[in-house]
DNA sequence: TGAAACCACTAAACCGGTTTACTAAACCGT
DNA sequence: ACGGTTTAGTAAACCGGTTTAGTGGTTTCA
């Protein structure tokens, strides 16, 4: 079946193209009562559906932003998506959500895919890899927000969360328990990624501050898949921690296989507090006490501020990077 | 900054936009080495990224398709979602997720949307409440796929678990361990939702067939927020169900917090089994045991059926209700 | 009564690509 | 030397809306 356009509505009105357009977009100001009523039947009768990509062709605009998210898979990520659609939804605009798998490559073909699609403005988890990108970018006023991590160089909006106060609460809990040999799981520290750096950081200093020593091999930063296998070898040591910091829920996951297979005890044999809180934490073997992110917050914000952006882009040069309070979710395995 | 338009290279490079235009489509049959040297010599010196808007109006498609979710916080979405943005990479797709939150309404709202969009396809997870508006999207010969849910007439391909099988498997788990007094745990049936409808019916059908009884006031069907509730009142009773079969990931969440507040010990006192996997079972208190769906499977072969409709819209009458078969992941809590 | 203001609506250019139909030059064989 | 074919590239229409500039007709009022 052909596609009803405009044209074919106008006809059928016996007006022309651009009355139907004025009548769309809600222009009354100077239409008659019968015309209104004439095309509005028309319109239901054709079952007419405007052709959003011819409007957003001459008007330079798609009222659509772009999200990439780091990694999909992460709790933290599909709860900022959640917000930013709210805040989409309340300001008219739609979503492409973008997954760049951690991939710096990936990122890059998601970005100018998400241009070529001429959206209005981009949400970016950045990897470290497309600095360049960013900077031309920023060169061309496009709006563009931070999340999660951050760039050597502030270019743009930035929304993250304190993370090394999030260590300190964590570590806190820890040693309020008498915990004193305290270890880390975390992915991978090699890429550069803000959140994971900055959080083993904090708990550095957070131990040493608090007079406790810091163990460098107790810290097993690797790739998710290996996380078990390096706590097994770390287990074959006399010396072994008593207490784990999570930098995130994934890492927690195996974190808790392992203590799972090994019938570790949660809360007594081994505390265990991570970053990123979710409902499956409540059902865990024991209930895991969680550092928590506003994440809603981030999400909505990070959305409202590209809105702005949009809305007048020479604000750009208003950039900061806004940290987010952690809480802490207390419940029983620490 | 302007933004750079194929006329600026065409400019820039001495030619005129057709062939700029051929350039960037690779067809390159008459086209002189000199010529597309200096082609692209202008396109990397102006950054120029071609605008997909402008192609999609004149090409009447956007290589793009939609995906309505009826509820983005089930595991069961999410999986699905991840499997049709891999086949959506392979093809050349892009994709838009839109969540309906289960709202006919809001569903109706996307579908609008999207088709403005001008999406090529749909891949919907049909809510109950918009059956005239999928049969006009038949008779203009829209490419559609329905997942998860079928309508009570089927138009268009629809991909599904054999939900009674699901239920059937489940009841077989908990009666091999001896428990006769089987419950369940659903969300609410009033909606006309195939699956609930089915895993429940098939549930029924499962026990009675096995020579057990079914009792009504042991399925707990209702809104997520009051499951508890309800669950409370049912232990008031003399006459409680040893085991339970949950229909679902969230209904399980609720179930695992009510056992949880009353310490009842999963495996122990209280068996219980599952529809839809996920990492997190595994560290439940206990591990859950539960039915798996091919999800995986499931998202590709939709998005498979989607882009050959695409191709062919005349395909459209080979439709057909093609069932997935469900899979036993045994842990330790039947 | 005639110019200004207002009203209701329209013609046509425009957005940035794709595509069709066409052209001019080079080549080719007889 | 001439018509036919191939090669390399172009002009202009087109996609379906929005927007600008304008057009007749009516009303207002000095």
């Amino acid at each position: 079946m052909k596609k009803v356009t405009m044209q074919d509505v106008a006809d059928k009105a016996c007006v022309s193209k651009s009355t139907v357009s004025q009548y769309i977009n809600n222009r009354y100001e100077f239409m008659s009562e019968t015309t209104r009523t004439r095309i509005q039947k028309a319109i239901t009768e054709l079952d007419y559906i405007p052709n959003f990509v011819a409007k957003s062709l001459k008007q330079k605009k798609s009222s659509t932003i772009g999200v990439i998210v780091a990694n999909i898979l992460h709790t933290f990520s599909t709860e900022i998506i959640r917000a930013i659609e709210d805040a989409c939804e309340l300001s008219h605009f739609h979503m492409f959500v973008c997954n760049a798998d951690d991939n710096p490559e990936k990122e890059r073909e998601y970005i100018n895919m998400l241009l070529a699609k001429q959206v209005d403005g981009l949400i970016i988890f950045p990897t470290d890899g497309n600095n360049g990108l960013y900077e031309q970018l920023k060169r061309s006023n496009f709006p563009v927000v931070f999340i999660d991590r951050k760039l050597e160089q502030a270019i743009y909006p930035t929304l993250m969360l304190d993370n090394e106060k999030a260590a300190e609460l964590a570590v806190g809990q820890l040693l309020k328990k008498g915990r004193t040999k305290v270890g880390a799981v975390s992915m991978p520290l090699n890429l550069n990624v803000t959140p994971r750096l900055e959080r083993i950081e904090g708990f550095r200093k957070a131990l040493i501050a608090s007079g406790n020593n810091f163990n460098e091999t107790w810290v097993i930063a690797t790739e998710r898949t290996q996380i078990v296998t390096v706590l097994e070898q770390l287990w074959l040591n006399d010396d072994k921690p008593d207490a784990f910091f999570a930098t995130n829920d994934l890492s927690l996951i195996e974190l808790l296989k392992f203590l799972r297979k090994r019938k570790l005890r949660i809360g007594e044999d081994v505390s265990v507090i991570a970053v990123d809180d979710s409902d499956f934490l409540e059902i865990a073997a024991t209930p895991i006490t969680a550092i928590k992110q506003p994440t809603f917050e981030i999400g909505r914000e990070a959305a409202e501020i590209l809105f702005e952006l949009i809305a007048e882009p020479q604000l750009q040069d208003l950039y900061e990077i806004k940290r987010y309070a952690p809480s802490v979710v207390e419940r029983e395995s620490v």
